[in-house]
DNA sequence: CCTTTTGATATGTATATACATAATCGTCAC
DNA sequence: GTGACGATTATGTATATACATATCAAAAGG
């Protein structure tokens, strides 16, 4: 038990830049080797005690591994047995991102774009929060409607992070909207989607043409780019006008 | 010091039953208050060592159930300053929506379930749409709630096509919920979400404890066993306590 | 007046230790 | 054989302690 401490010479290192604790890691390698395959569903990983030797730390610091482990449903413990995969059990969902046009033409109705507002500006703390950024910089903040027949559609309210889409500066968005525009530019590596139902605040309820405290579902997108953010989207349906269908069919595992 | 007694006295005994250690016990505790509104977003919660006196304990402890509560996304964790609620976003990726156990259960809160009503029927013209069914049979209908803590938090409507399943007439639902037990029972191939903004009637308001006309986020699912219609279930979610994140990303552990 | 330094503070991580609890194994008596 | 029972084992929870680190506020310095 010569203990020298530290143990943790390097963390990580070379792999993701990130720096990790020692928990961190000791999780991220365990699930690393049961998302590849390595270690079957069934098979029983290394005891506390073995992980402790192998990464020379005490027990305590291996339990909060696992324990995360097992709140994950990535393996179950058994008392007195020992630690198991567990067979992953989620199915994939898959949730396409819609272009508006697409859906309102998939009712047969005629479908029509307006921007209402466009400004540029210097980002402030809440667009950094919406964009997940944190560095200051410039960012394009713009509202729009989505009509179907003469019926608003959607609201849509925008903001791009023009560090990472400077041509956007260039463009007035009168005639293209801002989700195909940027599709054909930027691609994407990694989107987040928030679905919700709130009630429809004053100025939203307005350009939708219902009451105000309606309900309304909301959509939010999140779009990053080799780790950059790039745009934050936040749509607003009027109820009655939209369902968003999703269809699973079980991956298993 | 001393302090025992307060808050301690029972151990979330008469209400869900379980039997929690104690720091399920502090975060059930902080999360109530969260959810409940005691405690507003940006509300500074506090501090560890005074948790610590309160509920006379060690910090880590207490720290093991904030760090669960940062990692779950009720709090923000700040060096120095503390830690302070975050707004609600209680997260269900989709791929989770099936079990509203797990999704309480993330959030740190205590899961209770109750049967309401249920009835056998011969379909109705509304059970055969609703399951896709186009031949009149036996059908169970089912009415649920599912609990956070003491608060509600879903509430499920279910049909049942008994020609699909058999043994599911045999069972009260007393205990089990519908959507556990079929999916020990009934393989399903396929299944269609849909999910949209509604404004609460006054039947489910009353059981969710909200206003009627609140906005809610209803996800509807139907399932399908080998091309026959297995059920139909409608959850309401009050739409503060819900939103539904899907993400793309290569997934870490 | 503005910048820099310093100290206080709250959280973040890790250790060694202790006892509780659940499950399994081996032994011994019947 | 088999049933009872204690020993063993791995996990579950909690404690006291220690040091690291980020951050804010006040003191010190130009």
């Amino acid at each position: 038990m010569s203990m020298i401490a530290t143990t943790s010479a390097d963390s990580g290192s070379a792999d993701g830049g990130e720096v990790l604790s020692l928990h961190q890691r000791i999780l991220s390698d365990i699930s690393e080797r049961i998302l590849s395959g390595a270690w079957a569903p069934g098979h029983r990983i290394p005891f506390e005690h073995e992980l402790t030797a192998e990464y020379n730390c005490s027990r305590m610091t291996v339990n909060k591994a696992l324990s995360q482990l097992a709140k994950a449903g990535l393996i179950e413990r058994r008392r007195r047995s020992g630690s198991f995969v567990r067979r992953p059990q989620s199915q994939a969902a898959v949730l396409e991102i819609h272009d508006i046009r697409i859906e309102v033409e998939a009712l047969g109705l005629p479908y029509r774009y307006e921007r209402m507002a466009r400004s540029r500006r210097r980002s402030s703390a809440d667009d950094r929060a919406l964009l997940e950024l944190d560095v200051a910089g410039p960012v394009l903040a713009l509202e729009c409607l989505h009509f179907a027949g003469k019926r608003p559609f959607a609201h849509e309210q925008r903001l791009i992070n023009l560090a990472a889409v400077p041509e956007a500066a260039e463009e007035a968005f009168f005639e293209t909207a801002p989700g195909p525009w940027l599709i054909g530019r930027v691609p994407w590596s990694a989107a987040e989607h928030r679905i919700r139902a709130v009630a429809a605040e004053k100025h939203i309820a307005a350009a939708l043409d219902i009451e105000t405290g309606a309900p309304c579902l909301v959509i939010e997108r999140r779009t990053w780019s080799a780790e950059h953010p790039v745009t934050h989207v936040r749509f607003t349906y009027a109820a009655e006008n939209h369902t968003l269908v999703a269809r699973f069919t079980p991956s298993q595992g």
